[in-house]
DNA sequence: GCCTCTGGATTTTTT
DNA sequence: ATCCAGAGGC
């Protein structure tokens, strides 16, 4: 049977063992992601199982996709029907479908953290409470805590001790009101809403379960209570429940990740039957044995003996640099070395790093040296300001009881709908007990009974109509061309052009368009539902395209489940890697260790561990101390590097307490005791190659205006802006983290 | 009602 | 260092 064909016995066991509960604990490497596959592609093809019948869950939602392709190519024919996606988006379908029961209209709208900020604020002010005093962001993450853990804002009262704990229950409590108002839910209500549902509708849950003969979770030492919940009710019937996951990698306990849930699981399904997979054919013997040696360290944990028949390769390197930006040089001097023997090309990098904020140096850096690179996260496309405007837009259409977008939309662009008109609005509507936008409706049917004077009621009035027309457009055209009408209605490129960088914004927002084209095969009110979804429900690993011709940057929490040839981790530090703010926690610092666990074994090849004497911090710089995290790595294992700082500053003991004494800047100090950095600043931005491996006159096609040639690149704050000029539409400037170009021979 | 300026907060990780 | 919210001027 090929399907069993090059898997190992373990690994075979996994895929063969389909009836039951099944726990596999899966090693980093161990080709874990094959054998979900291959399970799924044995319940197909050898148990006649039907698709339909199927649900796997992935962490992503490009695990997802990744997941489906292999399958297909397995199993060789398109498999249609199969349930596949992150906990959020299947929650999304079964509530869409059945979440009426309980209150949930189908056109329901997902806020994202920013939209649930705006409502929180809002919640904030309808209770007369000081958003100084109770940070909405504190607020949000008690709220989130609360519904992880499946409390209501009943219960949450009951357990409330703390004065803030009251406060918390009040605003949760009323944000929740607002959110029914809206037909809105928050991410965390997708989830708990679900099990809230299965609960108090058995018949409901029953459909499910029945449907569902065969359950997959990958990733579940990542699951929080709700979706372990959510795995026992739809597994209880069948028991086919397959989990798969590795404790030394959970990494999300933050998100309220438990990794209890594996012990739960065994006592839950008490016929489990445990599969490990120890062995690793990822990475180098040394690797597997400096990581092995690393997360040893840890003590709430069961051993596990990883073993590789792996060639020993070479040694993890250490390396200290002066400050940030050197450690960002050796970065690129060492990969430039490395593809320059021919060995790797720049897709078989990866530079990993704690915190975000890092990630910003590095771009300068390589920006500077012109080489590739591409980052996970930092521009994120769905968080633009013209892009959030236009989604409201197709948001309210959807749902005229969303009232996130519709305040967000109200004065833009400008129709003269100031604040005061918007709280009184608010109050009248609140005073006729209805929606903000039946208010609007109200007064443009000509009622005499409202608060505003004619001018304003005119205005409002004006908005009124177009969010019909657009309502009333929706029903009848395809998404794109609804897309084309909001925009052209409201002359939006105009507005938009009137903004400072308005032509890059612009051509966001025709990005934008060519996602919504993607959904254009579907009838008129779905194209747009589902668009909306995959808008909301999108994370920064999705649009992660590997391989290529540019280095990743990436954090160690998104690099979970991925693998490169060569892994570089920055700020091996106290304070970055363990994170300061979780070092008085024995259990965070074990987390931490995990998440550096993780880095290291993403590594195929190499990996390099660095970090800096000196770093900037929130604008301030200080002599950093070595993370004790580098004190677990076995010296037999390594070898050091250095960045020649030492050497090249005579002094340096005495530069070291000078450091610590003076108030002196870098520059001070550095000044003729350091290489002075390979190119005058005055050199950047180079104006003829970009970090995607894009130059000038290249070639490219792109999805939706074809053919072009690069004429130009200009790399802007965050991202890289390449002019373009293509055949049939002309000249077109397009951000490369989003627009998809891919360069033609 | 709209725009600009300034002081204050802010950075851990994300579906 | 950068972003955001509130205050004050037009």
């Amino acid at each position: 049977m090929d399907i069993l064909s090059g898997l190992n016995p373990p690994q075979k066991d996994a895929v063969e063992t389909i009836s039951g509960p099944v726990l596999i604990l899966a090693g980093p490497g161990s080709g874990k992601t094959r054998v979900i596959t291959h399970r799924i592609a044995y319940l197909l093809r050898v148990c006649g199982v039907k698709p339909s019948h199927i649900m796997a869950v992935t962490f992503t939602n490009k695990a997802a996709r990744e997941m489906k392709e292999r399958l297909e190519g397995l199993v060789s024919f398109a498999v249609k029907g199969l349930t596949l996606g992150t906990f959020h988006s299947i929650c999304a379908r079964i509530l869409r479908r059945d979440g009426k029961i309980i209150g949930i209209e189908s056109g329901f709208v997902i806020y994202d953290d920013d939209d649930q900020k705006s409502l929180l604020k809002r919640t904030l002010h309808d209770l007369n409470l000081d958003p100084k005093q109770y940070a909405p962001s504190a607020l949000a993450a008690a709220i989130s805590a609360a519904k992880s853990q499946l409390l209501t804002p009943n219960d949450y009262y009951q357990r409330g001790r703390s004065y803030f704990d009251e406060i918390t229950a009040r605003v949760y409590e009323h944000y929740q009101k607002r959110l029914q108002e809206s037909n809105a839910l928050d991410f965390d209500d997708l989830l708990m809403k679900t099990v809230l549902l299965f609960r108090q509708h058995p018949e409901v849950l029953e459909k499910y379960q029945s449907r569902y003969t065969h359950l997959l979770v990958d990733e579940f030492q990542d699951t929080n209570l709700v979706q372990y919940e959510l795995i026992k009710q739809l597994g209880g019937k069948h028991r086919n429940v397959c989990v798969v996951g590795d404790p030394d990698q959970s990494i999300y306990s933050w998100r309220y990740a438990d990794i209890r849930n594996i012990l739960s699981f065994e006592k839950d399904f008490p016929d489990t039957k445990v599969i490990l997979l120890e062995q690793n054919y990822r990475s180098t013997k040394t690797i597997l044995e400096t990581a092995s040696k690393i997360i040893s360290a840890n003590q709430q944990r069961k051993p596990k003996k990883l073993w590789t028949d792996n060639a020993p390769g070479e040694p993890v390197t250490i390396v200290e640099a002066y400050n940030e930006q050197e450690e960002a040089q050796y970065v690129i001097t060492e990969i430039e070395k490395l593809v320059g023997r021919g060995e790797y090309s720049l897709g078989d990098f990866a530079v990993m790093y704690r915190t975000n904020a890092q990630s910003r140096v590095l771009e300068e850096t390589f920006i500077r040296y012109g080489t590739a690179y591409r980052l996970v996260a930092g521009t994120r496309f769905y968080e633009r300001k013209e892009i959030k405007d236009i989604v409201a837009y197709l948001r309210l259409i959807q749902n005229h009881s969303d009232s996130v977008s519709l305040a967000r939309v109200i004065n833009v662009p400008t129709r003269g709908i100031g604040e005061q008109t918007q709280a009184r609005l608010l109050n009248w509507a609140k005073s006729m007990n209805v929606s903000t936008y039946e208010a609007l409706r109200t007064l443009a049917q000509g009622t005499n009974d409202s608060p505003f004077t004619p001018g304003t009621a005119k205005q409002l009035t004006a908005f009124f109509n177009v969010m019909e027309n657009f309502t009333a457009k929706s029903r009848e055209v395809n998404l794109t061309d609804l897309f084309d009408f909001v925009v052209e209605s409201l002359g939006f490129k105009g507005y938009v052009f009137d903004q400072p960088e308005g032509e890059e914004r612009w051509d966001n927002v025709m990005e934008l368009r060519g996602v919504a084209q993607e959904h254009n095969d579907l009838p008129p009110p779905d194209g747009l539902a589902s668009f909306l979804e995959g808008v909301t429900l999108v994370s920064d690993v999705d649009s992660l395209q590997e391989g290529g011709s540019a280095v990743t940057f990436i954090t160690l929490h998104q690099a979970k489940g991925l693998e490169f040839p060569i892994v570089f981790i920055l700020g091996m530090e106290d304070g970055l890697l363990p994170h300061f703010r979780t070092i008085d926690d024995p259990a965070q610092i074990e987390e931490e260790r995990r998440l550096f666990y993780v880095g290291v074994t993403r590594a195929k090849k190499k990996v390099y561990l660095l970090r800096a004497f000196r770093r900037t911090l929130m604008g301030r710089s200080s002599i950093t101390t070595v993370s004790r995290f580098l004190a677990d790595v076995p010296g037999d294992k390594t070898s050091s590097a250095s960045t020649g700082w030492h050497e090249k500053a005579d002094f340096s003991s005495a530069l070291y307490a000078w450091n610590r004494l003076s108030p002196l800047s870098d520059a001070d100090l550095m000044s003729g005791q350091k290489a002075a950095p390979p190119l005058p600043s005055t050199a950047l931005p180079d104006p003829s190659t970009s970090r995607t491996g894009l130059k000038a006159g290249d070639r490219v096609r792109h999805s939706q205006f074809g053919e072009g040639t690069v004429i130009g690149l200009k790399t802007t704050r965050d991202d890289t802006e390449a002019t373009v000029a293509f055949a049939d539409i002309g000249v077109k400037k397009l951000l490369l983290s989003f627009a998809r170009l891919t360069k033609v021979a």
